[in-house]
DNA sequence: CGTTATTATGCAAATTATTGCTTAAGCAAA
DNA sequence: TTTGCTTAAGCAATAATTTGCATAATAACG
């Protein structure tokens, strides 16, 4: 219930063919609401029989057809009143954990070793939003307010990872000293 | 191809029918792993056709009969095979950063709103996680190995938490001064 | 005492999401 | 110039998850 809701905050910029929205994806609402392209083409149909979106066929020569969507009138109240709904916290699943579940003497190495590969991700995927967070948001203070709900997503990934290594670090000193 | 591996770890201690599983989960793996009991019951029947558990029914006159199911030395085999796997970082959709998103003018006092819920609720969260700290892990140091996992899942579960409630905060003085 | 919750146990159908495939073009190196 | 990689668009098959159903005992409410 909230794949098309993304879709519709994507929409509310200017309008996109399945294609740019999969893109666009990739690099903004993608990291805390991931999707592949197939459901967001399912999705826009689905949008589109229920009104909240209009698709314009344009004509290609030399490739597939696009098919641009844009939100109608109906899809931005659906939206709003979307909004004003409660939200619960993400319900996040950790492989990881659940292998540390089984952690006992035997495996005790195997396990400390992916907490190493583990942790090394996170570090480049804090570089990687800290290096996005210097060249679009250096001053927070003078965002507009739809670039501020965009900070925050950022901030919330800076945040996340810096507490994931933290974790990392603890968990491999905790299972090597078993 | 997770859940199984989960079901597995569960019955590494000992044997369980699908409704005990269920219970246990809600109050270990469960936290990141959440499961519905519906999902287990059709799980562990996969599990037994591929001959990783055997399940022994056990007549009830009173209730529906119950299966108890317990792990073959092929299940512990692929358990262990599973573990030297590599994991990927959890994907966590949180809907809040999608309506951050969306994030203008007008819906700015809905979202203060939102994110204030929110952020109560985390700390309810992190007062029940730590109240299970200090009941069963008082003491990381003295734990035995397979104790050790348990307590990084909590203690994941506590760093989480926190992070979640200063994140909060920032957000409501950021969407509020906006 | 009758009605409503809660606990206990399990199955089946519907919905969502992921994986894999297809077609077709453009580019780049062997 | 043929082989191989990438982008673009979309469909179909499979797997995962959620919702809903069923049955029955026990506890609690008023």
């Amino acid at each position: 219930m909230a794949l098309s809701h993304a879709i519709l905050v994507s929409l509310l910029d200017r309008s996109h063919s399945g294609y740019d929205l999969a893109k666009r994806f990739d690099q903004t609402v993608g990291f805390f609401w991931p999707v592949s392209h197939q459901q967001i083409y399912q999705e826009l149909h689905k949008l589109a029989r229920a009104g909240w979106v209009r698709g314009e066929t344009i004509e290609q020569a030399d490739r597939p057809n696009r098919i641009v969507y844009e939100l109608t009138s109906e899809g931005r109240q659906a939206l709003d009143a979307w909004l004003t709904e409660p939200t619960s916290p993400p319900s996040f699943k950790e492989e990881l954990l659940v292998k540390l579940f089984a952690l006992e003497g035997a495996n005790r190495d195997t396990l400390v070793m992916e907490l190493g590969r583990r942790r090394a991700l996170h570090i480049e995927r804090l570089a990687r939003y800290e290096s996005i967070m210097a060249e679009h948001y250096p001053d927070p203070t003078v965002l507009n307010a739809r670039k501020r709900g965009r900070y925050l997503g950022l901030r919330m990934g800076i945040l996340t990872e810096r507490t994931t290594i933290a974790w990392c670090d603890e968990a491999i000193a905790c299972v090597g000293a078993a």
